[in-house]
DNA sequence: CCGCGGGCCTGAGAGC
DNA sequence: TGCTCTCAGGCCCGCG
């Protein structure tokens, strides 16, 4: 799923749940996630208190109160739902919808409250991983995080920055998780247009003086850049509000769907009219980096 | 530093 | 109905 609004639309209903809880047990029923789970991660998470569910990019981050972290991320089909301790193991209950068995249930956590909170994740691309709360800023799954899209470091002067001297396309630099993270695909593609951007576009064109060199001072960001940063802010924060986008996957905690996929302007819209007022233009899709990028040729120059 | 291909997995949808 | 093929919201690795 789960792009950043997706991951906070998850932790928004996790965190009501899941603060102040203890953690009665911890149940591994399928131990090979992307990452393979830590031999003892079930005996560190028994009995210990949550006391706060934050977010980083695209991980969610249960601090405990050993001092311990649990990091979680979603991979491509990971979903949390939280249902009554009895029902966790029924399929098709009403607390959880999902049409489906519970076969890629691979994490129960067993909540004080009595609430069971189910990590289901069907392509296991996800993964859990707990570290001590000092030792975080040395976490490699971490350390290599640019910044918070939603964050105050982040505007047009850090973004230019951050793609000065960048050969690559702007397409590519936004997925980089080093540049600014929390994007992935769809909303990149959506940014992009809002921006009016080709995502052909060499990303150091969002400085003046392109092809200065990384980190040369004295390259100022351009008005490509604040758009960009202004139509990124944009769209994450309507996500959100939307509860995320579901495509395939994603659904909030609850079982209910996002609803932000109805107001995509370019993902998953190819061959369609581009909705910009009075464009015209056709939305066309074609694979950078592997990946499909839809777009305007005609808006987004 | 960069792009590319492949891999990790399963499921949905299209086409036959 | 069922087969095969392609593709998918993420991320990592090695190659040239």
């Amino acid at each position: 799923m789960p792009e950043l609004p997706e991951v906070e639309t998850v932790r928004r209903g996790l965190q009501p749940v899941m603060e102040g809880a203890r953690i009665i047990k911890a149940e591994v029923r399928r131990a090979d996630l992307r990452v393979p789970f830590q031999r003892d991660f079930a005996s560190r998470l028994q009995g210990q208190t949550v006391t706060g569910l934050g977010r980083r990019a695209k991980y969610l981050l249960a601090d405990l109160a050993s001092g311990d972290v649990l990091l979680m991320h979603l991979g491509m089909s990971g979903s949390f739902r939280v249902v009554k301790a009895d029902h966790a193991k029924t399929p098709g209950h009403f607390h959880h919808p999902r049409g489906k068995d519970d076969a890629h249930d691979h994490v129960v956590l067993h909540l004080s409250s009595g609430a069971d909170v189910v990590f289901n994740d069907p392509r296991r691309f996800g993964l859990m991983k707990i570290v001590a709360r000092k030792a975080l800023d040395q976490e490699p799954l971490l350390r290599g995080l640019g910044p918070e899209p939603l964050g105050n470091e982040f505007d047009a002067v850090m973004l230019a920055r951050a793609c000065a001297g960048k050969k690559t396309s702007l397409k590519a630099a936004l997925l980089d998780q080093r540049v600014v993270a929390g994007l992935g695909n769809i909303y990149v593609c959506e940014a992009l247009y809002r921006a009016r951007l080709s995502p052909r576009r060499l990303a150091a064109t969002l400085s003046t003086k392109a092809g200065q060199r990384k980190g040369v001072a004295g390259g100022e960001p351009t008005d490509h850049a604040r758009r960009l940063v202004a139509a990124i802010h944009a769209v994450l924060n309507e996500a959100i509000k939307a509860g995320g986008s579901s495509l395939r996957d994603h659904r909030q905690t609850t079982g209910e769907l996002g609803y932000f996929q109805h107001s995509f302007q370019v993902y998953d819209r190819e061959g369609e009219k581009c909705r910009s007022p009075g464009c015209g233009g056709t939305v066309q899709r074609f694979t950078q980096n592997g990946r499909s990028t839809f777009w305007c040729p005609k808006c987004q120059k």
